[in-house]
This record gives structure tokens, C-alpha cells and sequence, in this order.
DNA sequence: TTGAAGTTTCAAGAAAAAATGAAAATAAGT
DNA sequence: ACTTATTTTCATTTTTTCTTGAAACTTCAA
């Protein structure tokens, strides 16, 4: 497999698994592509390498700023936006994590704990409140053991950082 | 909130959770009924339950029972198949992940080592080995992290169920 | 073997999600 | 203020995904 076949495979891998997990397709096509990117790449860059619209391309790359997975910058000089990707995955993964668990755990909890307020008797409602209640601990318990492993990562980095400044 | 608004906000909830997550919104809303129902229930109770048709309810039964969240029972003197779901949040925790592990991260695992035989000494070529290699090893810890999680649950429960036998 | 009850399949239709492209908005230089 | 380059928006179109429903299939009992 020559280089331009391996990064086709590797956009292409990227897209399946974005749209699998919930995810627009082209926003994870971008992604990857700015992921083997050595240099930044402009909008009509990515339309090219992707063969997307200009206003397809626009709505995504904002959303994968949005997601904090890829940045702005502009060459001096130059009136075009260039965009380019965090490009440590283990970083990439960790704000991953956390942006879903701010837009979709968190939520869900608030919805678990009004369900907990439904009283019945029935033997639905003794089912119905089991349920919910047992739901509730398991996404509490995903929340936190999620939150200490975003702690640690961060300790982790800002511990590294603090090390390299006192070398 | 009464038990009937509750019951349908939280089948509501699961569904959309379910379709952010690349899940058939049907498909999470049946096991969300099926989550909240004291008995098994037929197909007929499903598709009336749910306001969706005979093939749909089949087909996402199918899918249900594939994952490992739904079983299919027959009760006696009865020729309709009845369903019910696994109803400890942890274990269909565990079973879920278990299911993606195998179905996604596996097979990611052998794309990543196919990329990682290309071999390419441009700027391009040195990015999308160095890319290759990082995400091949975030996507190895969280697949081996995973396999532990997995095998200390399943630990948990062999070790509840001897305990269980020995008393 | 036949028929009734129940389940499964799948082509066609419907619904939902994503993409397009042109117009509007913005920003930067003169 | 005007012109031009660039970005953003969004109504419309396209694509993808999901659902339907009727026919085929299976199972069981008489």
C-alpha cells in the first residue's frame, strides 16, 4: 500500500467509525484528513481533497472547533483561514470524552433525576422505579470514574508542564 | 409526572440516546420499554406499545437479541414468543461495551496494522506514520483497559456465584 | 396433509440526515 | 466609501437510513 492509498484507507476508516459512534461522516472525514496534514490546510483544500461543497466544508470544520479537536490559524500576509488538528490522540481522546460527557451524560443525569420523582405502586411503577434508580447509579458512576480520568490526565499534563518550566 | 408520562419521557430519552450513539432509535426504545416492563411481551404488545409495524418490531427484536440485552422466552401451552431485557443496568453496561469492543475496536486494530506498513519518507509520508502509530496505540490501551474492566466484572460475578453455591 | 398462528424477509416507500450552491454577510485593503 | 476576497447561512436537493406491509416461510396441532 503506497502513502495516497494509506491515507484514503485511513479518511475513509475514520468516516465508518465517526458515523458508527453518532457522528457526521465528513466532520470525521475532515478530521482525519487534518490529522496526516504536516502543514494546516485552507477550505478549499479540504474541498478539493474531499470533494465536498464549500458549505459542507464550513459547517464542519466549525463543528470540529466546536468539538476543541481542530484550531484556527491565519498565515501573515494571507486573507485565508487555515485549520489544523490537535494531533496527539491521546489528547484527541480525552476531549472527546470530555465534550461527551458534558453534551450527553450530564443531561441524562438532570432526565434520570426527574424520572426518580414518579411514584406508583403498581407493579409497572415498582418496576419502572428500579429501573431508573439502577440506571441513575450506573451514569453516575460512568460520570465520575470519567471525571477522575480527565483529573488525572489533566494533573498529569499540567505536572509535566510545571517539570519542564523548573528544568 | 404520572408513572404513563414517565414511562414514555423515558423511553423518549433512551431512543434519542440511543440514535447520538449510532443506535436505531427503535431499537433503543424497544429495549427501553422492554427495560421498564415487569413481563415479557410479545411482539404485538411492542408494535402496539410503540405505534411501529410488525417487520420493524422483528427486525429490531433480532437486533436486541444479537447485542445480548434481550432474550426471547416461551411460556407454556402458548405459541407466541415473548421478550423481556436484561434489566441489571450494570451488566447491560458491561454487555454493550463488550459488544462494541468486538465489533469495532477489534477490527479497527487490524486496519491500524495494515497503515502501519506503509512506509513513505515525505512530510506527508513521516505525518501519517507518526499519526498511524499514535492513534494504534491510544486505540490498543483503551482496548486492553477495557478487556480488564471486562474480565474484573465477570470475576465479580463467577466470584458472587460461588459464593452463592458455597453457602 | 392441511390449515391456522406466528415469524421472517425484503422490495418499495417514507423519513431523517447530510450536502449543495448561490446569495448574504463579513472583513480587509485601497 | 468602495471593491474584492473570504466566510457563513440556509432553502433546496440528494443521499442515507429506517419503516412498512404483504408474501413467504415456519411451526404446531388436528
Amino acid at each position: 500500500m503506497n502513502l495516497q492509498e494509506g491515507q484514503q484507507k485511513f479518511i475513509e476508516t475514520w468516516g465508518t467509525l465517526g458515523s458508527n459512534w453518532g457522528i457526521n461522516r465528513t466532520m470525521a472525514q475532515i478530521h482525519a484528513l487534518l490529522l496526516i496534514s504536516p502543514e494546516a490546510k485552507t477550505a478549499d483544500e479540504i474541498m478539493e481533497a474531499l470533494h465536498i461543497s464549500r458549505g459542507n466544508t464550513n459547517m464542519n470544520v466549525r463543528a470540529l472547533m466546536d468539538w476543541g479537536l481542530v484550531f484556527k490559524t491565519l498565515k501573515t500576509g494571507e486573507r485565508k483561514e487555515y485549520f489544523y488538528a490537535e494531533k496527539d490522540m491521546w489528547k484527541v481522546a480525552m476531549q472527546v470524552i470530555k465534550e461527551r460527557r458534558r453534551r450527553e451524560l450530564e443531561p441524562l443525569l438532570g432526565t434520570m433525576s426527574s424520572l426518580k420523582a414518579v411514584q406508583d405502586e403498581s407493579a409497572e411503577g415498582k418496576q419502572f422505579a428500579s429501573t431508573v434508580q439502577d440506571l441513575d447509579q450506573v451514569i453516575a458512576k460512568a460520570d465520575n470514574t470519567l471525571e477522575l480520568l480527565l483529573k488525572a490526565d489533566e494533573n498529569w499534563f499540567i505536572n509535566n508542564f510545571l517539570k519542564l518550566l523548573k528544568r
